[in-house]
RNA sequence: GGCCCCUUGGUCAAGCGGCUAAGACAUCGCCCUCUCACGGCGAAAACGGGAGUUCGAUUCUCCCAGGGGUCACCA
């Protein structure tokens, strides 16, 4: 077979050459060692948890080597093409802090074009480049058109390609099948492809594989080890009948002619490696080195991991941002599953950005690991303690603004104040950790504002004080009571009622002999604070006071007061 | 079912032939303390199973089991 010819036929308007395209997109010009990585979603409109981890990945790999690290978008499924998906992702992924330094970015008027000398890089403004090398592989009896429809393709089939269940007696008869298909897609005339072409038949175009499955193919990948699986036997589809690169044939084109030296993906993508490194083989391409990350889980009802799903709780990140997580938070966490090692150094490092910590591929996981909400929230109360009021009020405003707009108006209303209440406990060595996600902070805060108020606890202590004893203590508390006294003084005061009341001031006597009291200065306390507060639990009482002022202090006493 | 990946406490995990098998989160105590939060101390909790190599296996090899992934003109 005249393959030039049969390669002429296919691509008459095809007038570049592989060499073209290579004088096109020349080696980068890179310090020794960069690592170029790549972000390479298919636009469906959100950022999967793993997609930000691999991302994360990449990001620490090329910018700790003085790399570049790009977006590319992997749009060559027409079908799934979603309006405006891919200026969503570009956002989300922005708003998750992920820079990139090159690739698909949002224009000033929110349209996405391209940055950076490797474009273009949406995969489907790259149709002629993949036409090109598509061309050399026919040109060269690597590859070859078929022009049986996908529906003819269905018919032929005996088996059903999707079935859940796959018995031993499926899988021979599938095997049988494929090779007796695969026999009959490669034997052609050329005739035939000119019949076909002149009659405008749709084709796709398939790989030539010389692949025997009986023989092994060895890789090392980063993450996994030495990895040994069978050669790819398989005429995988190269062009879709639209002209449209699979993923395997633009992913070779691509990160060969984009300079990418480390494939950063899922290990859902594992299986199909020896089809990749086949192409890269074919196409006179150094394949990259390829990282094959353990993918994030959830715990299904029966109690088993499964992969996360887009639909699973925290399997978009939006998710997240709704739930009220800090990106910054989400970010840490994913950090200290990615690097066993990554909270060790923190520890030491409390202060440093993490772009600091040295990134290691020896320190992750070949694992799944399964989100960890209470672990999230931990690492969130970490990180948000060591913010400034200033900055927990402007990102508590910003998500109260988008989530909960009754709160955010009551919030930005008087700014001054509400830093207050966020400065209570915060800066110093041992800082409070009230919250790790921003849609704690009413929850926590709700009572400084009469709105929010509302006495939620028991103040007797289910009838373990006598109304008689609050009642004293609130009213002796009030008439005492002086916005100028300072701490010291304020809790002698209380303690002083204590003693009048017949509650011990000092704990350590109260402990030796309990039964000699009606209580402790704490139960005096106590009755204030679920006066002025509504709760049983909150920060600092003298300061709380102090944030609310004296009116507010002796209302609110007072009504308790008058409620008993 | 074929192929491939994975397997240390509830979760994330150190470990890289010899240890009372780290640490973090969660849980439970105690301490600090006006409550909470913070912080400190402590408890409980693990090498999936079986062979083999070895003086000695969590660690190396093989087998099995379990879990996961994949088998498209989807990525």
């Amino acid at each position: 077979m005249d393959y030039a010819y049969l390669a002429q036929l296919l691509f008459p308007n095809v007038t570049d050459t592989p060499a073209d395209m290579e004088a096109r997109y020349p080696a980068r010009q890179l310090p020794e060692g960069a690592k170029v990585t790549r972000f390479a979603p298919s636009p469906t409109g959100f950022v999967h948890l793993g997609g930000l981890y691999g991302a994360t990945i990449d990001e620490r790999l090329a910018h700790q080597s003085q790399g570049v690290f790009y977006l590319r978008i992997e749009d060559t499924d027409a079908k799934r093409e979603v309006e405006g998906a891919t200026e969503k992702l570009i956002k989300t992924l922005a708003h998750y802090g992920v820079e990139f330094d090159e690739g698909a970015i949002l224009d000033e008027n929110g349209n996405v074009t391209d940055k950076g000398a490797y474009g273009p890089y949406k995969q489907s403004q790259r149709g002629p480049i993949y036409h090109v090398f598509a061309k050399q592989l026919v040109a060269e009896g690597k590859a070859y058109p078929c022009f049986t429809t996908e529906e003819e393709y269905e018919e032929l089939q005996a088996i059903d390609k999707k079935a859940e269940v796959k018995s031993k007696e499926w899988t021979e008869a599938a095997n049988e099948e494929a090779r007796q298909r695969k026999l009959a897609m490669r034997s052609f005339t050329m005739e035939e492809v000119e019949a076909h072409l002149a009659a405008g038949h749709p084709w796709v175009l398939r790989i030539l594989s010389d692949g025997d499955s009986e023989k092994k193919v060895i890789f090392t990948d980063l993450i996994k080890g030495k990895v040994e699986m069978p050669e790819n036997d398989e005429d995988f589809v190269l062009l879709k009948s639209d002209g449209i690169p699979t993923y395997h044939f633009a992913h070779a084109v691509d990160d060969h002619l984009m300079h990418t030296t480390h494939v950063i993906r899922g290990e859902e993508w594992l299986p199909s490696a020896p089809k990749h490194l086949q192409l890269f083989r074919y196409l006179g391409f150094k394949a990259p080195k390829y990282m094959h990350t353990a993918q994030v889980m959830k715990l299904d009802e029966n109690g088993n991991k499964k992969k996360l799903s887009k639909r699973d709780m925290g399997g978009n990140v939006d998710d997240y941002t709704r739930l009220g997580y800090a990106t910054e938070c989400v970010c840490e966490y994913l950090l200290t599953i990615l690097n066993s090692n990554y909270e060790e150094w923190r520890m030491q490092n409390p202060d440093k950005p993490y772009t600091d910590f040295p990134f290691n591929i020896k320190k992750m996981s070949a694992s799944g690991c399964l989100v960890d909400f209470p672990k999230l929230n931990d690492v969130s109360k970490n990180v948000i303690s060591k913010m400034t009021a200033d900055e927990v009020y402007d990102r508590v405003a910003a998500w109260s603004a988008e989530f909960d707009p009754e709160f955010a108006a009551v919030l930005t209303a008087d700014p001054a104040y509400v830093k207050s209440i966020l400065a209570i406990g915060r800066g110093g060595k041992k800082p409070r950790k009230d919250f790790g996600l921003w849609s704690e902070v009413k929850a926590y805060m709700g009572f400084f504002y009469d709105q929010y108020f509302a006495v939620q606890d028991d103040v007797t202590a289910g009838g373990k004080f006598a109304v008689a004893d609050i009642k004293a203590a609130l009213d002796a508390f009030c008439a005492g009571f002086d916005m100028a006294d300072d701490s010291t003084v304020w809790f002698d005061k209380i303690k002083a009622i204590a003693d009048q009341l017949g509650f011990a001031s000092d704990m350590k006597a109260y402990k030796a002999n309990p039964e000699a009291y009606r209580g402790n200065v704490a139960d005096v306390s106590m009755f204030l604070r679920v006066a002025v507060t509504g709760k049983l639990n909150s920060p600092d009482m003298y300061t709380v006071m102090q944030i609310l002022g004296r009116d507010r202090v002796l209302a609110r006493i007072g009504a308790m007061r008058d409620s008993l």
